[in-house]
DNA sequence: TATTGTTATACTCTATAACTATA
DNA sequence: TATAGTTATAGAGTATAACAATA
């Protein structure tokens, strides 16, 4: 039997597959956001990238984060509004706005790392190890299917 | 060294990342649509839902793709304006719904499973055949941690 | 009383379009 | 002209609360 149709047909099912698993996955991971934490999912990831990389743009931001340049406006001014972050202009190009992370921000980030995966992890902790370590190879090919052109 | 600590730690970064890939990935996946499309990505789950278990009532739609009972009534308005699904009424119980795939919503769903999955499937193609392995182990996994109470 | 589904309402997240300021 | 960011507006998707019909 011809290889080609089948993996095709193997991809195509994969794919439904594995669109449906992420869509209800996300679904549930919103659905159990420990309700005191009062920062979006979007909003504490804002937090990670400036962590990780320092002052960014809020076109730099709304790359990384796959959204559009007034989706990022917003979250940052929740941000700003909260103390998390501060706004302040580029040295030398006036039309672009850096964003950094505030000592509020910096702590907000650090004390709900550990409580905000919450439920994930502890439905990761009923896994199997084989099972953990799958995901943990699988994470960043999911990363990459999201990031690329 | 507290292999236990280590091993929590490790967890809650995975939580983090899987989290954040999934969160990502979504979103891609929702642009990514193909803009012929007219249904939504849940109400083609829906569908899905009907052609694999025959008819379903509305709380065990909204059941198995985790949302609440009137997001699912809204899906099921929508393809029932489009002819895609009927409601009838439960033989026993008239409390319930049974919502059934019509023949039209049938033709809908295998004319549209080829390239409804396309920009996925393109991308998983691209991957290393050990990769999409890992993807299709991992899909399951996923599904299982959205499906956990 | 409890359950199933619907209606009413509101919220979150996101996008596109129009605009301002700067390059 | 083109680009970075903001403002205005709209749409999709979801939830909770209140309600109606039935068990």
């Amino acid at each position: 039997m011809p290889t080609l149709e089948k993996v095709t047909r193997t991809d195509a099912g994969l794919a439904s597959e594995l669109r449906l698993s992420v869509m209800r996955l996300r679904r549930r991971l919103v659905a159990e956001r420990h309700p005191d934490n009062e920062l979006s999912m979007n909003a504490m990831a804002v937090l990670g990238a400036l962590h990780r990389h320092g002052e960014l743009t809020i076109g730099e931001l709304a790359t990384r984060e796959r959204v559009k340049a007034p989706s990022m406006t917003r979250t940052v001014n929740w941000l700003e509004d909260g103390g998390h972050v501060a706004r302040r202009p580029h040295e030398t190009d006036g039309r672009q706005v850096l964003v950094a992370l505030s000592d509020r921000g910096r702590e907000t980030l650090l004390a709900d790392r550990r409580r905000r995966d919450e439920w994930l992890a502890r439905r990761l902790r009923d896994l199997t190890p084989a099972d953990r370590d799958l995901l943990r190879r699988a994470a960043p090919i999911l990363e990459r299917l999201a990031q690329e052109d």
